[in-house]
DNA sequence: ATGTTGACTGAAACCGGTTTCATGAGACCG
DNA sequence: CGGTCTCATGAAACCGGTTTCAGTCAACAT
């Protein structure tokens, strides 16, 4: 098939044009007589050519991609963010580059590498050090994802704080005594967010100071885990509030398979609101995040090429209360 | 900081060389005498000059990008197929593109304008038209994961046919009468495997043909979709072999959620074997498939310059009892 | 009839590297 | 001492578009 084998000049030699003419003829940016552009078209047309993406990067100081990084975890999570990212990206015409390896070693490096690939970044907290986003920033758009922004660059996140609200509902509302979390401070913005409002609101309602969280990650297999340091002794929690969905649908596996009751002998709560919260049995508590908006804000943040509206844009989250709380009537 | 005002003609002034000679310091593919790579690396270090991604590319006729192209679905499998991919061409110093979106409809059409952003790319089986496929192994050189090769492509996938060893585990070990299959084959070649598969062990043991398969996608939801529709009725099957972990494991709340035991009411298994299978109480009896391996190999047939090995490669699977099925001492 | 304006168009510069090719110098061989 | 070979190096071509700048021509106003 007419291959890449022709560019814009052979075109232009071809339709007796000029080179500058078949440009304006893809692009449309000025008009073209018709004569002219008619003449191009066929020449286009029956020689399949196609502007090389290199010469246009080049020539327009652009890739036309932007880069999303995020920590190598597995889940619904994760796959809403890409592609809450990537439907936003491909309306612009983006690319997107991922980077979602950790040797967390090297990462730094990655991702400054990464830099003169892309036309902005997303950098999802927790990935990348302080330094790295400030290297990268001070090259390309930079905007942070669940994190808080800096100097250089915007972030969007979402209101961490309705676990607050989750907690003040289990331990008033419900009167549970005993909490636990399940979650890892520190391991990401996120987490650490949550934290700060579920020791809140137990300082909020006079109560005394939970126990230290279960550190592990935010994998439904992390859940597993946690149940093990929780559920097997006698001091189990009466209520487990747990860092995302993926680990409170993990704990609440193993509960049910360890022929414990939810709620009545353990209430388990998540964060996401992930399709599966709704369809589990008991259905999970939880708060609702926009995870696609998430991703989307950040895109079109990065994608236009209007001024930044700087600062940290905070995406509303919404308390959903189902069975595994000990609501409703049906568990 | 010195940026990327400078380029290599400003640098070769600078150094006092030719423009030509800095490329050969940056490169290191052609010995330059030890004075001028000293005054070139001198100047290079005092500018914070670095080669432009543009103008490499260009010149070496070559993005330096892989694309990888999968369904946009959630879940670890995908996570798994991310890293593995990446960390492999991150190996070869290349960027990995994806595209997960899916509107189906120009999803055809997005993937041919990939084609010409990157070097080489793998598609995920049951993503792509054939025709797009070929369309796009025209220009670059592609890879098709979990699906069949073409006349241009080669492709890498799993034994799937352990799927009869699994079956025929559970009609003539276990004796169960009545098996359930839940995964819509057509949906990806994977699926459509297994499920045949699923059938072959049937015939091969004699027993009469299974229902039809329970129509439903990969995701943990879909298991507790399937769940409303095999285990509320009376006709209960004994055991529900699932496409993968992820609705197995859905499955598997759901069940325990309507205080069905597991394998005694129903048993259960998977495909994939994720990190949450064994940690499943009861753990989950599936087959072992190697995601990474899979991607890190697609990742490498791309990367490599040298020839094509064409045709299938498929990478074994190993079938792992545990107590869903009703092996094991302990559920 | 002449100055002015506006719309198209092409030549050339530009984006930023890499690589071929020819040259000059020094080393080696006879 | 002359001829050949090797090696480092620079000039120039090349990769493939886009855009500025200047100029042509026709329409329109005065």
């Amino acid at each position: 098939m007419g291959n890449s084998r022709v560019n814009v000049r052979r075109v232009a030699e071809m339709a007796g044009v000029s080179p500058a003419t078949v440009s304006r003829v893809t692009r449309g940016t000025v008009p073209v007589s018709p004569e002219l552009r008619e003449r191009v078209l066929r020449v286009i047309e029956e020689h399949g050519y196609k502007p090389s993406h290199f010469g246009r990067a080049l020539a327009e100081q652009r890739h036309g991609a932007l880069g999303l990084v995020f920590p190598g975890l597995s889940g619904p999570y994760f796959s809403e963010l890409i592609q809450g990212f990537e439907a936003e990206a491909l309306e612009t015409g983006d690319s997107v580059l991922v980077l979602a390896s950790h040797s967390r070693a090297d990462t730094d490096a990655t991702v400054i590498d990464l830099a003169d690939r892309v036309d902005g970044m997303a950098i999802h907290g927790g990935t990348v050090s302080t330094e790295a986003i400030a290297k990268v920033a001070d090259q390309i758009r930079v905007v942070v994802m669940a994190s808080e922004s800096g100097p250089a660059q915007a972030s969007v996140s979402v209101a961490n704080d309705s676990m607050k609200a989750l907690t003040r509902h289990l331990l008033v509302d419900h009167g549970y005594r005993k909490l636990a979390f399940v979650g890892t401070p520190d391991g990401s913005p996120d987490v650490t967010t949550r934290w700060q409002a579920f020791l809140a609101a137990h300082k909020a309602a006079r109560r005394k100071p939970p126990a230290e969280p279960v550190r592990v990650g935010l994998q439904q297999s992390d859940g597993a885990i946690a149940a093990e340091r929780l559920l097997d002794g006698d001091d189990r929690p009466d209520a487990v509030v747990c860092a995302n969905d993926e680990t409170a649908l993990g704990l609440m596996l193993s509960a049910l398979g360890r022929g414990l009751r939810v709620p009545q002998d353990v209430a388990i709560t998540g964060f996401d609101d992930m399709p599966m919260a709704a369809l589990a049995r008991p259905a999970l508590t939880t708060i609702r995040q926009p995870i696609r908006e998430l991703a989307a804000t950040t895109a079109r943040l990065l994608a236009d090429p209007l001024g930044q509206p700087a600062g940290d844009i905070v995406l509303p989250t919404e308390l959903v209360l189902r069975g595994s709380c000990g609501c409703g009537g049906a568990p």
